[in-house]
DNA sequence: TAGATTGTTAATCGATTAACAATC
DNA sequence: TAGATTGTTAATCGATTAACAATC
């Protein structure tokens, strides 16, 4: 397992799947060229080609890739052999909307546990997952060999509980709070701070009226 | 207005903001030095300074940077002058949930209109936004000059949403959904892959554990 | 074969970082 | 003043892109 993938790689690569999917289930076409699924993507066809180079998956001069090999080497690369069980922390608005839209989506990356701080979350089942009390997390992040996590609580509480998904052995957190985490060079974070977003959108929004 | 500001600049100013904000609210700090800010932001001192010399703000090379000023540079340089109107498009469990977070959040970046292809949600209210039918989608977003928009739409819908956006006037989006939009040069799209980004995160835990 | 595409290296580009004189 | 920090330039770094021989 390779620690010097460039993060981006690893983002296009889910997108070219995805896309990939898509040729092949409604459009039940075979093979695509760099420069088609460049343009899909939003990227170069050089890009496309260095990615293939990456993963190692080849292609052919005459045909291009043929998607079905392709979809299943990038499944190779980016999918765990097993399961890959995944937590969410903070089941509010948000929390519930991701786990309603995950819900049954890959089968071997689920998430396998909510945590709450509210008591009367603790029992209930949002769409398919089970919620426990924030006490129960440590136990059954453990039980449940849960290596990630997403975080979907306060500003104020995402650092405490990012400390504790650190202790129970969880490597990648997808956070949602506007905070950035302090966490050993060992663990990734992935920030998706929707406020900062907006505000970027709408910023460029009115540099491009402008100009 | 310049075009050529860098896109990661003004994430990392809308972030510093937040923080000076709180170091002001909260610690009662008036003055922050480039170290501490970027210590906070995860970012290095350099980093911090160059953003301050590209929004042209000066410190003082004693007592460092004036918060309160500060701030107010910040917002001088990512707010509209006045209401900058947004719009939601796509109100399903995401949507929603965004609705909640930024309602009376930040005064002059207000979610003014959500629109749905449901009929039932149309005439309703959600976290204080009204809630308009598709069809309506050119007449408001013209009436209320909104210029920027968040589609939280499914897939299949969004590229029919972009267009219809931009024809509207739109020139800045903050995307949830899982496609590469093709809009015009002019037309700033910022994407939040919720999938991809769990993905990655799934990706790198594997990474960091078997090193 | 001829022609388009692939794999891969070298060149380019832009962002980050290091360095240091100017400043308080 | 002495010392730490600022503003700003130059060097570094890494990712993207261009280019082209090898391939089908």
């Amino acid at each position: 397992m390779n620690v010097q993938i460039p993060d981006k790689t690893v983002g296009r690569l889910s997108l070219y799947r995805r896309l990939l999917s898509n040729l092949l289930g409604i459009e039940k076409v075979k093979f695509v060229f760099s420069h088609q699924l460049a343009k899909d993507a939003g990227v170069t066809a050089a890009q496309v080609r260095r990615d293939m180079m990456i993963i190692g998956y080849s292609g052919s001069p005459k045909r291009g890739y043929a998607i079905e090999e392709l979809v299943e080497s990038i499944g190779q690369f980016l999918d765990a052999p097993d399961l890959q069980a995944v937590a969410l922390i903070g089941v509010g608005n948000l929390g519930r909307a991701i786990l309603t839209y995950f819900a049954g989506r890959r089968p071997n990356l689920r998430i396998v546990a909510a945590f709450d701080n509210d008591p009367n979350k603790a029992g209930t089942v949002i769409s398919e997952c089970r919620c426990y009390a924030m006490q129960e997390m440590p136990e059954v992040l453990e039980k449940k060999n849960v290596t990630t996590a997403i975080i979907t609580v306060p500003a104020g509480q995402a650092q405490d509980v990012a400390d504790l998904l650190v202790s129970s052995g969880v490597r990648g957190m997808l956070n949602f709070a506007p905070v950035n985490l302090r966490v050993p060079a060992s663990v990734y974070v992935e920030d998706m701070d929707i406020t900062t977003s907006l505000e970027k959108a709408a910023f460029f929004a009115r540099c491009r009226t402008a100009s």
